[in-house]
DNA sequence: AGTGAGATGGCCT
DNA sequence: GGCCATCTCACTA
């Protein structure tokens, strides 16, 4: 019995609560060449709160080149380039007037992925690295449906959690912007799991 | 085990 | 020219 699809309306909810909601959910991704699929439970998760939020592209409604996916309706990508290197995979949350997004941070391998990955250090403890490890770029992934499979980057139902084992803190990573943006209680992830990034 | 520099695109002043 | 939602490597001690 495979597990369900999320749909494009679970997106649409309120960022905070999606990126809370995402813990445990089953990132999958199609395999470059033949069938084969990867699947990932989603360990830690930040979110970016559009307008209001310095730390996120969108603030202030500013609209780039860069940012345009982030203005997609809930369930798109947002992928971008940080320090000219690594990408970050964000999922989209809201309709058009509501620019937010949540910053995948770290995964947990699954199947035949585990496997593979203990036989060396973590490499999907991050949101670079988990984006290279993937193959995630913005040239290939940025915009795209993550409710649909022919994406072929999608999420399914996954662990269900219980409220003890998640954990909210700061976010990682974002500057002192007047406000105090940088101490928002943004960023959720699952207790003791080994494949959160490290602080 | 802790600190610092380097890589380097896009967007800012 | 300087800052970033990062990571790795090369030092110090």
């Amino acid at each position: 019995m495979a597990a369900a699809i999320l749909v494009q309306s679970f997106f649409l909810k309120d960022t905070k609560k999606v990126a809370r909601d995402l813990l445990g959910k089953t990132l999958c991704l199609k395999k470059p060449r033949g069938r084969g699929l990867s699947r990932f439970k989603i360990v830690e998760t930040e979110a970016y709160l559009g307008l209001e939020d310095p730390a996120c592209h969108s603030f202030h409604a500013k609209r780039t080149e860069r940012v345009r996916s982030l203005y997609l309706p809930g369930g798109h990508a947002y992928v971008y380039l940080i320090y000219g290197i690594y990408n970050c995979l964000n999922v989209v949350t809201g309709d058009e007037t509501h620019p937010e997004a949540i910053l995948i941070r770290a995964i947990e391998p699954l199947d035949g992925n585990l496997v593979e990955a203990r036989t060396s250090d973590l490499k999907t403890n991050g949101p670079g690295k988990l984006c290279r490890y993937l193959g995630i770029t913005r040239a290939k992934h940025d915009g795209i449906a993550l409710w649909k499979k022919e994406s072929g980057l999608w999420i399914e139902e996954g662990e269900r959690l219980k409220a003890s084992q998640i954990v909210v803190t700061k976010r990682i990573g974002v500057q002192n912007y007047p406000g105090g943006a940088a101490d928002w209680p943004l960023r959720f992830h699952v207790r003791a799991n080994p494949y959160v990034s490290k602080t």
